[in-house]
This record gives C-alpha cells, structure tokens and sequence, in this order.
DNA sequence: CTCATTGCAAATAATTTGCATGTAA
DNA sequence: TTACATGCAAATTATTTGCAATGAG
C-alpha cells in the first residue's frame, strides 16, 4: 500500500460541516447571480469528498469517472470559484501544481513537512506555533488572515534508503 | 557602470559573505567540470547586488543593460546553479513567479509577513519558532533541510486606509 | 581539440480565455 | 428569453529543452 500520509481526510468532513459549506457557496453564487449546475455540484461533491491537497487533474479524473465529458476548464473556473467564496483553499508546494484543501479551521491551523525526495506530505499541528504567529502579527501591527508553514526535509523512508545506497557514490 | 538601482540589501551583503558565497559557487563548479562564462559571472554578481526576493525577468532586465544579448535561458540555467549549490534559495510566493533569496543563515532564519492588499512583504525573524521547528522535525524523524513561513493578512498602512473608506459602503 | 555553454526558437506544462452552443432561472 | 455556463481549442505564462554555433580550459 502508497504511503496514505494524511490520513483520509474524507471521513473526518462531518455533514454538518459540508453542509455550512454548501450554504457559503449558495449565498454566494446567489449574490453573484450565478447558475447551479450539474457540473458545478458535481465537481463540488467531488472535491468535498476527495483526499485533502487535490490537485486539479486528480479531481478531473475523480469527476470524470462519473461524467466523461466534463472537461478542465469548468474544473479550474469551479476551484477558483470556491476559492472566491472561502470554501477551499490553494496551496502551492515545490512541485509546479496547485493543490486544494477544504477551508475549514483544522485546515487552517495545520501545516505541512515535505519530503524533498519523494515529495511525500505530512501534516502537524502545533499550537504553541500558532501563538507566536499571533505574537508576531501583533508585534507588527498585521491582522492576520492566513499562513503557510512548509517545512523541507528528508523523510525517514528516504534516509533509510540513502543509507543503503550511500556506498555507491 | 555603477549600478544606479534601488537602495536595500545590496548594503547589507558584505564583501566577505559574498566571497564566501563565490567560493562556494566555484567549488561546486569545478567539482561539476562547470566553466566560468562571461555570462555567468554577470549573471551572479548582479543577482549578488539585486534586491531580495528577485523574479528571473527582473535580474534579466539588470543583467541586459550590461550586456544586451543574454537570453532568458541562461539567467534560469544559472539560477538552476546557484540553488543546486546552496548560493540561492527559490521563493513561491502567491504570484505564479519564482523569486530568488540569497542564500545566507539569516535568509534562512527569517520569514515572511505578506499584505494581501498591498503585496508588501515584511522580513521577521522568530528564534522560538525555529526551535519548535526543530522539535517538530524530530517527533517525525524528518532531516529538515529548510522551510517557508508566510503569514498572510493586512498590513497597518492597508488597515488605516480600509478604515477611511468605510464610510463608502 | 573537446566538451560545456549560449542564444534562439520550439517544446512543455499549467492555467486562462474566446467563442459557439447549451441551459438554468 | 436572457445571460450565465460549458466544452473545446487556441492563447498565455512560466519554464525547459534541442540544437547549431561559440568559447573555455
């Protein structure tokens, strides 16, 4: 089995909270008069139920194993939409891709070691970080909004394997 | 043919970290057979007295006023360099741009505060947090290697100016 | 001499956009 | 019926690469 890092994300997303959701994303589509559609709701499903930092081609794929003609534009304009509505958020890592996750508040406050080897992700939390994030803000006068805490490094799995290839060089 | 350009960390870079920072470059040079080009050697020292967080079209537009005819391709090839020997850290930040940062400790010791009105972006520096870094690397046995911590949010000037046109809305 | 480097243009890759057609409201 | 939405293909943007010509060692 894949190193399934983040642990699937999906069945911790309760109802109650893709249903507050769902309403941040209906007040705002009301407001901007835009149309629900089935590829809209489609691919918002599919992304709620998707495993956390999709990336667009991922999601794609996912959406279209339930309707074959969707194609990427609609895809990219629906994340970006729920982008603009504070439903999802974009992150961009090493890689050349921009990835989403679920704008809910553990979202917020986890961040992110990344394997500069096998560009694995793992998540942690550390809540004494966050406070001096608020101490830092505050010492120069910013209203914090969000961040981005990315940490780059060698997992385990790819030191052990260094190791056994360390005599080759 | 002084560089008449903006102020900044230009003055702060002294001469001797800077000629620590060519040796290593020339170390991992001759280490890699790599030869010493006119273009090269522009291309470096103008990204040595650039201003931080340059984008590659920025340091080309410095480096062409010297030298008309450098192609784009060889400022990405010699960036490419620079980081593969730990001169130059690359940057992502929100814009679909790479920026390059000289690559010192206190480079790597500070981060980033970003106004998401202005795009200003503020240098802090946080001991406590590089400690809990640590501490957070070794509960997952990872070999940190570096890191990037945004905090996005509105700056004081953009909250004062906020706070003028709320009357308007 | 030999092989790395350069500049250019063409190739990629990710994302965006124009437009004719489809479709919510 | 009236725009907004979609799918496709073409356009953009950032970066990379192939290649013939150049130049460093």
């Amino acid at each position: 089995m894949a190193t399934a890092q983040s642990a699937g994300t999906a069945d911790v997303r309760s109802e109650a909270r893709l249903e507050h959701f769902r309403a941040l994303l209906q007040a705002y589509m009301l407001k901007k008069g835009l149309r629900s559609t089935d590829q809209r709701r489609l691919i918002v499903e599919t992304f709620f139920r998707s495993q956390n930092h999709v990336s667009i081609e991922e999601l794609l794929t996912q959406v279209r194993a339930q309707d074959a003609k969707v194609g990427y534009a609609t895809v990219y304009r629906t994340l970006k939409l729920l982008t603009e509505c504070g439903v999802a958020y974009e992150r961009r890592f090493g890689d050349g891709l921009t990835r989403y996750e679920l704008a809910d508040e553990e979202a917020h406050h986890h961040d992110h070691l990344i394997c500069v080897e096998c560009s694995s992700i793992t998540e942690f939390e550390e809540p004494r970080i966050e406070e001096l994030q608020e101490e830092i803000a505050t010492r120069y006068g910013f209203k914090l909004r969000s961040h981005k805490h990315e940490m780059y490094g060698t997992c385990p799995d790819c030191q052990a394997k260094a190791q056994k290839s360390t005599a080759r060089n």
